[in-house]
DNA sequence: ATGGCCATGACACATGGA
């Protein structure tokens, strides 16, 4: 079976992108991310159409993430547990296929330093222990989606100019490590240890024509899933699309 | 050092993105 990530940045901007996009791709599940859209507009009835049950945790104008699947889906958790102050909707996780997935949008963090830097340093620190109790949890779990994160060099058309940018700074390079350090694997990664890979492409300075991409869209396997990793992939021409988003969505195949 | 691009909100530009 096939899972994907994909920041769509916009659901109802975009919907015949990622209409045409799932037609083409036929994934089983899919988390979603960058909604930018309120609970009440989330487009569920034109998904339902193209062959998928889905879940969502909207919010007005910004973050926002839903999970699409072509089987019955129970969502069990919206949000990161750890602070009742956060309104941000940038977690949901569900049931589906008989596995756990959790969908993620990790703040972007940006300007490094200040408030924005240490929400998503905080928010990470959330996730690493919830995504420990999941793993304690013995199941088959994936913790997909946009990490906002490079984690190597490898995954940075340019690492110098980013030593300094949330996405690339020392200490969130460290928490996404010691989350991998949990016993989690970096499923695309490890499928292509050597090569860039990206899933970004900036809108500016027509970086997608230059390749100068960065890798932030990830899947995280516990071990039950993990041994059953055959292949995975970047849906990289999507990105050239009319109207694309800025990410192109990202796919693995397990048994 | 700066600005280039794009989506959203409720209409003109401000804000966030990465």
């Amino acid at each position: 079976m096939k899972i994907a990530t994909f920041n769509i940045n916009g659901i109802n901007g975009r919907l015949p992108v990622l209409l045409k996009w799932l037609k083409e791709a036929k994934p089983d599940i899919v988390c979603l991310q960058e909604l930018k859209a309120p609970e009440d507009r989330f487009p569920a009835a034109a998904i339902k159409k193209a062959g998928y049950n889905s879940i969502w945790h909207g919010q007005k104008a910004w973050n926002g993430v839903a999970i699409l699947s072509k089987d019955e889906i129970k969502e069990v958790r919206r949000g990161i547990p750890g602070d009742s102050e956060d309104v941000q909707s940038r977690y949901i996780e569900a049931i589906t296929f008989q596995k756990v997935i959790g969908c993620i949008y990790l703040p972007n963090g940006n300007p490094y330093p200040g408030p924005k830097f240490e929400y998503k340093r905080k928010w990470f620190k959330r996730l690493a222990a919830h995504a420990k109790k999941l793993m304690a949890m013995e199941l088959p779990v994936m913790l997909v989606g946009d990490y906002n994160v490079m984690p190597t060099e490898l995954d940075v058309y340019k690492p110098e100019k980013y030593l300094d940018n949330a996405l690339f700074r020392k200490e969130i390079r460290t928490a996404y490590k010691n989350l991998l350090k949990q016993g989690w694997t970096d499923a695309l990664r490890t499928l292509y240890p050597d090569e860039p890979i990206y899933t970004f492409w900036d809108y500016l300075r027509n970086a997608y024509g230059r390749d100068a991409g960065l890798r932030l869209d990830h899947f995280l396997l516990s071990p039950l899933i993990a041994e059953t990793l055959k292949k995975g992939g970047v849906d990289k021409h999507v990105r050239g699309w009319e109207k694309a988003s800025d990410h192109a969505p990202a796919w693995i195949e397990i048994k």
